[in-house]
DNA sequence: TGCATATTGCTTGTCGACAAGAAAAATACA
DNA sequence: TGTATTTTTCTTGTCGACAAGCAATATGCA
């Protein structure tokens, strides 16, 4: 009784259209940041309860989230968050490090005047996560920096990829720190700070293998903690 | 009257859950097709009746299609198939050749054994389609052909987004042999050939190279079609 | 006790109906 | 006649209810 009240008394009537975004980002965001353990179930009718809303809009939100592949449905039966593949992470390794690359050097190859001021910002809000070593906003921030650079790039298709890969990386991110409780080295500001600088000055191949490094730097750092069978390298 | 009987008295009872995956899969042949031209609009009720069903499982399958980007959705008002954004093909091309590349590339560097008889097959597919002079058939078969040697490069990422650019490339292509009639070269035939070839002796760099010609080749002359286009309409 | 079958419970899949929002059409007014 | 306003229409968004499918439990029987 008293759940229901508590629930959503405040917010007696939500605009048409407003519940399902709104149900899909926080279910998002709880996904990625963990809150929603891999494997755990999601019941329809529960979300329904606590959002005080029908099962409709929650249905769509999920289907939208399994297109992503946030979540799984098992057919008449169950709805689950999706499990990270820890045995197969080298194609997510390939696949970050590439868009990394592409992304950053698309980004010194077309980025507009206004683009720059949209990435410093991205920048200066991941340096001061990492001041207040802030680990839940250093992986959030470090995402939405590279998401800037990439819009920069103007390529909806790797952007796309690059989002949900950098989406991915925040689960395994968030895992990474949880179980060793380190911060990301201030060595990763200063390279950020190197591949603002080599965007602007439009170095592609610059830019371009800058970010290899950076990138390359990140996936070493993770693949210390899940030992890997064997190295792989793209020329491009 | 007649309609509504002759819609689906065959069909009186289908199994549950099945009726999402086949509007799905139905509309999104249509779409890619060019069947449903780009920007018309979809109505759910139309749907429901033509199916003979519910608005609800249309509705599921429309977010999915909307969720590849195959539809857009004016919130409140109406649906309908995306439009092809013949402005920015450059970004497309782009993502094309890097794909075509790199799968190929991981094609040849982790394929098994049992990969190449199904890409055998999907080239013997393509290989007849030329031969009988079938449009359609042709470019359904040369983008499974592909399709299969990035399934066996292993890597789900890079697979996503290479089977939507795929999709997207029937659309283009359709609309390429639409106005101008002409077949896919045999030349293409031989370069699949070629491509098989350099997969199978596990040359990496070899492999690579080559899906980049085979692919700027097809670059090269779907922007020569439109190059002619875009001149008139500078100004928009 | 051990196994096959029936029952129950829980979750999802589908339905029909109603309300909201926006465009188009109709009306009123100057 | 032209513009502002209202009414109508059309489509989507949300709801509550019911049915189907599956798993677990309970029951029957040797």
């Amino acid at each position: 009784m008293t759940e229901k009240d508590a629930a959503a008394p405040s917010l007696p009537e939500r605009k048409r259209g407003s519940g399902v975004k709104m149900v899909y980002d926080l279910l998002r965001d709880e996904i990625l940041d963990l809150k929603l353990a891999p494997g755990s179930l999601v019941d329809e009718v529960q979300l329904a309860e606590r959002f005080g809303m029908s099962r409709t809009p929650i249905r769509e939100a999920l289907v939208r989230l399994s297109g992503e592949g946030l979540i799984e449905t098992l057919p008449n039966r169950s709805t689950m968050v999706s499990n990270i593949d820890f045995l197969n992470l080298n194609p997510f390794f390939d696949a970050m490090v590439l868009m990394y690359r592409v992304t950053t050097r698309l980004a010194a190859q077309h980025h507009r005047a206004e683009d720059l001021p949209l990435i410093r910002a991205q920048h200066a809000a991941y340096a001061d996560a990492v001041a207040r070593r802030d680990t839940l906003a250093m992986i959030a921030t470090n995402a939405a920096f590279h998401s800037a650079i990439a819009e920069a790039g103007r390529n909806s298709y790797f952007t796309g990829l690059f989002n949900r890969l950098l989406d991915e990386g925040r689960r395994i991110l968030r895992l990474y720190y949880h179980s060793y409780d380190e911060q990301f080295p201030q060595r990763f500001v200063d390279e950020h700070e190197r591949l603002i600088a080599l965007i602007e000055a439009r170095d592609v191949d610059g830019a371009d293998s800058a970010a290899r490094e950076h990138a390359e730097q990140i996936v070493l750092q993770v693949q210390r903690l899940f030992a890997r069978k064997d190295p792989l390298s793209l020329s491009l």
